[in-house]
DNA sequence: TATGAATGAGAATTCATTCAT
DNA sequence: CATGAATGAATTCTCATTCAT
């Protein structure tokens, strides 16, 4: 309508993807009307069939533009160790919040995935291979050598692996539960997580009144 | 047809559901037919009408129904605290996960929140109040008990207790997103976060180094 | 909406094809609209999918509803030869053209047939073999036996068959073709038919003659 | 790309006139998408719209591009008649059956005319009037001669015309109706009806036993 | 209580048509 | 001339809800 058409073409899907992700996250998938979508970008419905040909693709080309350039970060920006576990810990775990935080596309992925992980199963799989994986790869790998070094406790580190980035999950579904309607001192959990992995929980002395006293 | 229908009567706002959840969850909120609904426990759309004023209504008293009796049980049955914070904290941890298995429509409930917590606020609101914020009163005020018996180091014992449930959150999100597709190996991944939490990630060694390595 | 649901709810699928039949004729199967349909006998879009489940399926419906009574009445209604062949010819003559002044329906089924030939070739094929097919083979089996009793000239028998339908069906086309708007005088032609079947369309003489002019 | 589109240019409409064709014939009138129609000539939809002010002005001149020549070249073409009538109907019905065959367009004219009739009554006027009527107008004119020079048995010339029209007709009807998947013996539909129209259907013979012997 | 036929508002989808480029 | 992005009215199809039985 305005002129410069041929350059809002080339945004046209970027920019219904984004509608899309803020209708679908609003509404739910089934509850999402495309007229809504389309409204949000001043575009009428028959537009989005001119680059989506269903409301049920435009859904999983949702998932998969939003998972697939995360999925590339992590994959571009390779984990990089050091000999020191507890400043790794740190790094894992300010990247692993960061991550979650500068994207807050990730955390509406998240429930997109929840929501429809009956429905649409081969993304959560999808997801869990190229993403999810690979995460726990990496940081297993680091707690295998941490194991070896004897800065860690031995253990099954891909459960370890899991078990440090549980809670960050968690703190992910918590925003999402409550959105801004409850504000979640997301950097008190943060400095919780981190003191306790880095610290343990109890202290040595009522550690050791626990089971054995040869530590 | 005479003495089974009247006691199935009796029954009928508990089938409808019963029903309802299972499509609830299987379709999410928007593309659920109340057909389907009906359908599943043999009887027809009318039916559901007999007893539920609309398909919203359905869905609040299907939240209430789930959350109700799980809140109430935690209610009931107080903690019972030792002051040996290790068992104490095995005795929270088996808690917690027992709860989440022993009752599947935990796990659903989570769902259903997660799902439509934008279009239902007032339900997510309930429940943390009704449900969750008991259960992390009941663990800080412990937390607290043990900071002032020397057990713990000092820290906010809110968010240690937030955190505490954190895992098991996470573990639920895990098993509503791979469902039975993905074995989780709950024991390890329990066992695991009993063991960082009681003894803690690091080795004394190590966390006395903090930086150094004098492994 | 007055009283007699259950009765009018046997009829409806019948009541549906009929409108179903008048639409599709008057405005062919791609432009008609089930709301017009449906308006027809009063009921709304809804209803009608309530016995049919796509208006693709509705046409197969009518398809077979049309050709599968016409079919009927040609199988249980055997043809009864006498040997006078002029009896006989007189009598398959009068037997096809009642059929098709008789059905209404018969001659819409033709135009649906022709119209939605390329779309729905299995109808044509069906249609073909359960309803065309048989009367051909009847009247050849009576040709042959007039060849064998020396009342026919030997030929085709199945195409002398074809031939005798031709001017039948071509009687029919014309009438989708004019309707009401152009009387033909069906009767002139079809006793034309039965002149030149019965006695040839020449002379004895020139027929004798074949390529001289002996007049 | 500059010599040949000139080219192409002044051929557009014809082009577009022909794919017209294909497509509704494929499809039906009202279930064909111009956009189906400009892909098939390479060109988008909006280029129709340089040449058709509409998709029924559209049909409109495919109708009257497939007429108007055919009934030209039966008007330029006038029929030669010898005093020969056998030769006469062997040149008749050659001719029938020839100007179907190489016409492939008439074929699909009169699928067109069959399917829309009532949607475009008027084409099927001036179809009959600019064609048909001319056919049979020369054809009765040529058996009323032949009636005058006591070839054929009086009748109604008009009627038997039709008549003699018939059949091809209907093997045009069959041959849209089983397209390619049912190969009609065409030839010998053809001789089947050349040889009961020149001989008659019946022995002399039986003829005579049938009614009178006056013949 | 229960049914299920019918409704009708509303959503997804299609496509003739327009128009800026 | 030609494009093809955008439109929006029209159409198919869905489903929560009603109500006569």
């Amino acid at each position: 309508m305005s002129g410069i058409r041929s350059k809002q073409k080339a945004e046209r899907p970027e920019q219904i993807l984004e509608a899309a992700l803020d209708e679908f996250r609003k509404t739910g998938y089934g509850a999402t009307r495309l007229e809504d979508i389309a409204k949000r970008i001043g575009v009428t419905k028959g537009t989005i069939y001119l680059y989506f040909e269903s409301k049920e693709k435009l859904f999983e080309s949702l998932i998969t533009s939003l998972s697939a350039p995360l999925a590339q970060e992590f994959q571009e920006n390779e984990w990089e160790w050091t000999d020191d576990i507890a400043a790794d810990l740190d790094y894992i775990l300010s990247r692993l919040y960061n991550f979650i935080f500068e994207h807050h596309k990730f955390r509406e992925l998240l429930r997109l995935l929840v929501s429809e992980a009956d429905r649409f199963p081969q993304f959560v799989d999808e997801n869990y291979s190229e993403f999810i994986a690979p995460i726990l790869q990496s940081l297993s790998k680091r707690f295998d050598a941490g194991i070896a070094a004897g800065q860690i406790e031995p253990t099954d580190t891909h459960e370890l692996a899991r078990f440090v980035v549980a809670p960050v999950l968690s703190l992910n579904i918590m925003s999402l539960l409550f959105g801004n309607r409850r504000a979640i001192d997301c950097d008190t959990f943060i400095s919780t997580h981190r003191k306790v992995l880095l610290r343990g929980l109890l202290k040595p002395g009522a550690k050791e009144g626990e089971g054995g006293q040869s530590e």
